[in-house]
DNA sequence: GCAAGGTC
């Protein structure tokens, strides 16, 4: 180690300038140390003399800004154009200082050519590794003969500085090397898929919502991906909720001592017949003997200390501010040197710290002084230590505070911590409410989606590219082009949007890191796996458009060459009386006859979906006018049309043709929509509204309603509210049970897909009807008893004993994931009746009540019968 | 014009 006695010359780099500085000022022990200017205004460079293991030094401490190296393609692969942005997967890659960290990089090469030794300060992750490597780079370009030594530290106080640096290790390869991977997977991954669907979708709709579209860049991330799924997804959780109708027994008891409320074990039921029952047997035998009384203490325990991800959430749940915003706001009191370092994961203090010195800072507080003046008296027995969180990333505390300030002139508001308390109560058959920002922390950081320095730059991107909102209350809803994506990839069936992928890179990065797999063997296999199913999303491409169409219009930059074939004349516009009507075949197959005038005339008739071929006969209709309306030639799929019509038919869409108007109404129309009004009462209805040549009042054809029509299904701006319902959200009628307001919504289930009913939106207001049921017969409340209850809402009691299979409409596939939720709970629902066969088998609930038993019907002969059934509520199976 | 990760 030693060189006789000769000072040798160290250069140390720390990953940022306040590290530098740390560890200059404790080794140095703030004596003797002289200060000068870097190339790089922010990274300083101090000097001072130091003796390792008995080695005299000159030590040199200086610093980066993170990484100072960036991955990127050769540069005849940057430019968009220049290649198959499937070929992005093996393109050459390489790492290059970008131009404004070449300052850094120059007095890296000037200090370390007049050094011997590189003593490598960044922190101790796998990311620091990486950068590590990158000075190590630099560096020995210029000086080959350099000695290089790790630190190893896991906090920056004196004696873990000193320790360090008279134990100095090599830097950890694999380490860095799972950084590598990680790079190249994330550009790879990122550059192809987003060159992809940007180039594919910009251009093929008109995605007006975002103001200029020819500028939009659709991007793809490893990241901001799965992020946008679990918004996307909570959305639909949402959407597909059906509100059920439940019953309570509520049970209150006034003595001299007071009053007693029971609450029902069970919780409540949601069969009418069965809660009915139960509770006139109560009220038959109303007397009742207290037998157990059980007391229960509950525990609430004081959070872990403070780590990015939980100061995000707090930050958000507390003060409505986002996490990007927090972080700015903290880094501002970091620099100002308010709160320790705020990007940490470290959720539990050394034992080496004084957290009464921390405490001690604070008596002078106007607001909390007296607090922590209590908390720091023996005699009070407040006092605790913080729990252990469990995480230590080994480079900084849990964030706390470092100095004290009663607040600071030039503070905003957003400087002050003021803490308050939130609690959110839902009901059972309440959706779940839309994500917020800190449910969707939780969410990433639970199938770790980023980094805690990183994971408000996800969401933060979310919000630029046009893929999600946040309301006033924080919570994220998917915008169209949002859930679009997510669908189209959704159809496809690659879970692209799911935590999965990024899990199991992790995954492989970890035993990267670990040693037990090779960085080269790891980026083949993942790479491999994601071209290929780049290729196969390409050639399912389809299912990106189809889910795009149920959002946007088609652009006239590409409509015309994106459908088939050329457009045979079937007669004058009606509408604009300037174009001709043309036979067409959408991309998804779907054919339809519309006006050249698109996009000044957007009328279109939709064929049925069930027509296979379609092609114009120079036979001309004799009875529709204005002639000539030529006759098309159809071929119908013969499994999609009833059995009594033929599959080849000769047809006319100028309102004469029965045939074609019937299979219309029975198949649908070729439009992404699940067609409506199948049932024999409502296709009677329909027909009869054909015959009458009514027309749509929005494309003005007939053969559906504006509520169908296709053109307002695919119009842009408006077809997420029209879809669901043109009065969705609407405030209409007062509650009949707590007097708050109700608003029209429409359900989305398999079995009411479409009805309309009337939700309370009160806090723990669960009320709902449907809105049928106040429409027809007497009017508003005709059929509604006197609690508010809908007697429609009554017959529904059966339904625990006659379950319908969701319908799945395949030809709605974009609609598919929508319909799985649907699944989902049929599903539970099922599995719910089998335990009640269990308990009494071969019966149905009503043969249960209404015989002899019936005394001993109630939830504790159910427990004893099924021990799984002990204290289980419909949240319990629901769970 | 693309990713995610550092940090100013």
């Amino acid at each position: 180690m030693s060189n006789g006695g000769r000072s040798i010359s160290v250069l140390n780099v720390a990953e940022k300038p306040s590290v530098a500085k740390s560890v200059a000022t404790i080794l140095s022990r703030n004596q003797g140390m002289r200060i000068r200017e870097g190339r790089s205004r922010y990274n300083k460079i101090f000097e001072f003399n130091y003796s390792i293991r008995g080695q005299p030094c000159r030590m040199l401490v200086t610093s980066v800004t993170g990484h100072v190296m960036e991955l990127d393609f050769d540069d005849r692969y940057r430019k968009w154009h220049s290649c198959d942005p499937a070929a992005l997967f093996e393109a050459p890659v390489r790492k290059i200082v970008p131009q404004d960290k070449l300052d850094i990089k120059r007095t890296l090469e000037e200090e370390s050519r007049r050094c011997q030794w590189l003593v490598l300060w960044l922190d101790c992750d796998r990311e620091g590794e990486n950068i590590a490597f990158e000075v190590i780079d630099i560096c020995t370009a210029v000086n080959q003969r350099l000695t290089i030594k790790r630190a190893r530290f896991s906090a920056l106080i004196e004696r873990e500085i000193h320790e360090s640096v008279q134990n100095l290790v090599e830097p950890n390869q694999w380490f860095a090397h799972a950084v590598d991977a990680r790079q190249e997977i994330d550009l790879r991954i990122g550059a192809s898929f987003t060159r992809f669907q940007t180039m594919l979708l910009r251009d093929a709709f008109v995605i007006d919502s975002v103001g200029d579209d020819r500028n939009l860049v659709l991007s793809y991330g490893p990241c901001q991906f799965p992020t946008l799924g679990f918004v996307v997804e909570r959305y639909w959780e949402v959407q597909s909720h059906e509100p059920e109708e439940f019953w309570t027994i509520n049970c209150n008891h006034r003595s001299e001592e007071g009053l007693a409320t029971f609450n029902w074990m069970r919780g409540h039921l949601f069969d009418y017949t069965c809660a009915i029952i139960i509770y006139e047997m109560c009220i038959q035998e109303p007397s009742a003997t207290v037998t157990k009384v059980r007391q229960q203490e509950k525990y609430k325990y004081p959070p872990h200390p403070l780590n990015t991800i939980e100061l995000e959430k707090r930050a958000s749940r507390y003060f409505r501010m986002s996490s990007e915003h927090t972080m700015k706001v903290a880094e501002e009191l970091y620099q100002a040197g308010f709160i320790s370092y705020p990007r940490t994961e470290t959720d539990s203090f050394s034992a080496r710290t004084n957290l009464q010195a921390i405490v001690q800072e604070q008596l002078e507080h106007p607001v909390w002084g007296s607090y922590a003046q209590q908390l720091l008296d023996p005699g009070s027995g407040l006092w605790r230590n913080p729990s252990n969180g469990g995480h230590d990333d080994k480079a900084h505390p849990p964030i706390h505070p470092t100095k004290f300030s009663p607040g600071e002139n030039n503070w905003s508001q957003d400087h002050h911590f003021v803490p308050t308390t939130l609690t959110l109560d839902s009901g059972v058959t309440r959706p779940p409410p839309l994500l917020s920002e800190a449910d969707l922390l939780s969410c990433m950081d639970k199938a770790g989606i980023g980094t805690d320095a990183t994971m408000h730059d996800h969401i933060k991107k979310l919000l630029d590219r046009f893929y999600v909102t946040k309301d006033q209350n924080t919570r994220f809803s998917p915008t169209n082009l949002g859930e679009a994506l997510v669908m189209g990839y959704d159809d496809m069936g690659y879970k692209l949007w799911k935590p999965n992928l990024r899990s199991m890179m992790e995954f492989d990065m970890k035993a990267v890191s670990e040693g037990s797999k090779s960085k080269t063997e790891v980026l083949q296999t993942c790479l491999q796996q994601m071209k290929a199913c780049f290729i196969d999303a390409r050639l399912n491409k389809e299912k990106l458009f189809e889910a795009m169409s149920v959002f946007f219009d088609r652009s006239n930059r590409s409509v015309r060459e994106d459908q088939h074939g050329t457009g045979e004349v079937v007669c004058l516009c009606q509408l604009c009386n300037q174009s001709n009507m043309v036979l067409k075949q959408s991309r998804d197959g779907n054919f339809m006859v519309s006006c050249l005038g698109y996009p000044l005339c957007r009328n279109v008739v939709w064929l049925p979906g069930s027509v296979s071929e379609a092609a114009i006969t120079s036979s001309v209709c004799n009875s529709c006018t204005p002639r000539p309306i030529h006759m098309i030639q159809f071929k119908f799929r013969r499994s999609e049309i009833p059995p009594n019509y033929n599959v080849d038919h000769l047809g006319c869409i100028g309102g004469c043709d029965d045939i074609l108007r019937q299979l219309t109404e029975i198949c649908g129309t070729g439009s992404r929509m699940p067609a409506r009004g199948r049932g024999s009462t409502q296709s009677q209805s329909t027909a009869q509204t054909i015959s009458r040549q009514q027309m749509c009042t929005n494309c003005r054809q007939t053969g559906h309603s504006l509520g169908d029509c296709p053109s307002v299904v695919s119009a842009a701006s408006h077809s997420r509210t029209r879809r669901r319902s043109t009065h969705d959200g609407e405030a209409s009628v007062p509650c009949s049970r707590c007097g708050a307001s109700c608003t029209v919504r429409t359900a989305n289930t398999a079995n009411n897909r479409g009805r309309k009913f009337y939700s309370c939106q009160a806090q723990g207001c669960n009320f709902f009807v449907w809105a049928d049921s106040l429409d027809s017969g007497t009017g508003g409340g005709g059929r509604r008893d006197s609690n508010g209850v809908s007697s429609r809402g009554r017959g529904r009691g059966s339904r625990g004993s006659t379950f319908v299979s969701p319908k799945i409409d395949t030809r709605t596939q974009s609609m598919n994931t929508k319909t799985r939720f649907l699944e989902e709970q049929w599903k539970i629902k099922k599995q719910f009746q089998l335990v009640l066969s269990r308990v009494f088998p071969g019966r149905t609930l009503e043969s249960i009540l209404g015989d002899g038993g019936r005394r001993e019907w109630s939830s504790s002969t159910a427990d004893k019968a099924v021990p799984s059934l002990q204290n289980r509520t419909w949240d319990d199976d629901l769970a």
